[in-house]
RNA sequence: GGCGGUAUCGUCUAGGGGACUAGGACGGAGCCCUCUCAAGGCUCAAACACGGGUUCGAAUCCCGUUACCGCUACCA
């Protein structure tokens, strides 16, 4: 499939949500695109359901492209905004011929459906008010009957090449003459979408594959209004686990629940790029810059993905081992000044420290969130022992007692330095006839409360001596008192 | 029901007639590393929906069947 050059596209989303997980998709292959054949990425808030549509989710489809970094080009479109034009375009259709007013009232059509319906038959519109005499029309039109405009559907066939599916082509005869503007003088989507297309000069409509029955009708409506077609492209869908269209019942579809769980845009981004679209071979962690090089449509999947939040999270590790602390802590903050372990002047006074223990935490963390519970040891006075940890290395009260006491006198006595630590902690095994292990596990439960925690010596470089002896001590009296006494 | 779309491991996918004993990744199982966890390394289990063609040769091309998905409004 030849590339479109400088091609001018849309993200035309309905502002009555937040941004989904497969809108976001639809957005980021749209971009791709234009980031890699050099053109124009455009927005259109598609509210003319005005019953449905909030400037609160507008606000949220905004903010959600944001964070993953999809900038636009153009000021965003209103679709309601441009109802004179799309009553003008219908209307010019109605002028041409193209179209015909139809004086069936929804109540009618209802009961013909029905019976269409009763008699196993499908239903589609008969045509009668094509049918009415000029005159006839006329006069309805004079003593005010409301009415819709219909297209009047020719006969053969409607056929495009979509990027994505090749050649799609419906026979005219199965399309009905669908309304495009309403009996109050609304557009009916098609001719909303078509007109706004149009008017933004669009050469790609690149969307869900939910579209592609609305494809012919809309294509009828460009030659009805002498417009030139834009290309197609339709993209698969996206499912849940249990291969139907990802929705609520799925849990998390909205990008901003993915952000406030700590996964990071760019791993999302990665992450959703990979649905329904492979760059061939082998290659699946990338930098945007990575994806727009490698993006063609000839790696567009023609199957629907399934949406799989393991994958995402694997991902994410990822992303968090590969960001720097730096990058990290302005995502890390604010979560942990939410979480009440510290304020933003305790971070920046100890910048080099809090960097250090990013580092050391963001390897073995999936979420932020992660990070978040990770670092709680490094922050409050208090710990709380986990009781698997407890009932897992803490096993016999006393001897841990015993240990943690011996450990603490030794560490009291060392430099303050991983390797001098290790040494003197490994001596202490030897001559008690153990191994650094037995040591080890305990104390971390001690210093932590956790059984998972970065490498013993950096735990115990963060703490810094002060805090960790006392932290010792307290275990010590935990142990005594069968833990009535909190740490 | 009608119309349209789709079909490779559980999941994301590579594959565009012979390079396929069908590759990679997530997830699963196991081993190694090791103070825990993660990361990393190694190993294993796991798929071409089915049936016909075309061809010397089909995961790859064609047809049919089946299954799944979407649309079928004076919703978007």
């Amino acid at each position: 499939m030849p590339e479109i050059r400088a091609p001018r596209v849309r993200f035309a989303p309905s502002p009555t949500g937040y941004l989904h997980v497969g809108g976001a998709r639809t957005a980021l292959f749209n971009w791709l695109y234009v980031k890699k054949n050099g053109g124009q990425f455009l927005l259109r808030i598609e509210d003319t359901d005005k019953a449905r549509s909030t400037d609160e989710s507008t606000r949220a489809i905004f903010q959600g492209l944001e964070w993953l970094g999809l900038g636009w080009d153009e000021e965003p479109v209103y679709q309601g905004a441009n109802l004179e034009r799309h009553r003008a375009d219908a209307d010019r259709m109605l002028a041409n011929g193209s179209v015909y007013r139809c004086f069936c009232t929804p109540a009618e059509l209802d009961e013909r459906r029905k019976a269409a319906e009763a008699r196993k038959e499908s239903f589609k519109y008969d045509r009668r008010c094509d049918r009415l005499p000029a005159d006839e029309v006329a006069s309805r039109v004079a003593a005010g009957i409301p009415h819709v405009l219909r297209f009047r559907v020719p006969d053969g066939t409607t056929d495009w090449d979509d990027l994505v599916h090749e050649r799609i082509a419906f026979p005219n005869k199965d399309i009905e003459d669908f309304v495009i503007l309403r009996s109050d003088r609304t557009p009916i989507y098609n001719m909303a979408v078509v007109s706004d297309d149009i008017a933004m000069r669009i050469t790609l409509v690149m969307r869900g594959d939910d579209h592609i029955s609305n494809t012919p009708k809309q294509i009828l409506l460009y030659r009805a209004l002498g417009a030139e077609l834009p290309v197609f492209a339709h993209l698969p869908m996206i499912h849940g686990l249990d291969g139907k269209k990802l929705s609520k019942r799925h849990g998390a579809t909205a990008v901003g629940d993915y952000q406030h769980v700590g996964i990071l845009p760019g791993a999302i981004r990665n992450f959703l790029a990979l649905l329904g679209w492979s760059p061939g071979g082998d290659r699946e962690v990338m930098t945007m810059d990575e994806m727009v090089e490698l993006f063609s449509v000839d790696g567009l999947q023609k199957k629907a993905a399934v949406f799989d939040t393991k994958k995402l999270e694997w991902m994410n590790g990822q992303y968090l081992s590969r960001t720097p602390a730096a990058e990290l802590a302005p995502l890390v903050t604010p979560m942990l000044i939410t979480a009440g372990l510290a304020t933003a002047a305790d971070v920046a006074r100890k910048e080099e420290w809090y960097l250090a223990l990013l580092d050391l935490l963001k390897v073995r963390a999936r979420t932020t969130d992660e990070i978040v519970h990770q670092a709680k040891p490094y922050f409050t006075d208090e710990i709380d022992y986990d009781p698997e940890a407890v009932a897992k290395q803490w096993k016999d009260a006393a001897a841990t007692r015993d240990i943690l006491a011996a450990t603490r006198e030794r560490l009291a006595h060392t430099t303050w330095e991983p390797a001098a630590m290790e040494e003197a902690l490994r001596t202490l095994a030897e001559e008690r006839g153990t191994t650094g292990g037995k040591i080890f596990q305990p104390l971390r439960v001690a210093l932590t409360g956790l059984t998972v925690s970065p490498g013993i010596f950096d735990v115990l470089l963060m703490l810094g001596p002060d805090r960790a002896l006392r932290r010792i001590e307290s275990a010590e009296r935990w142990l005594e008192t069968g833990g009535a006494v909190k740490s």
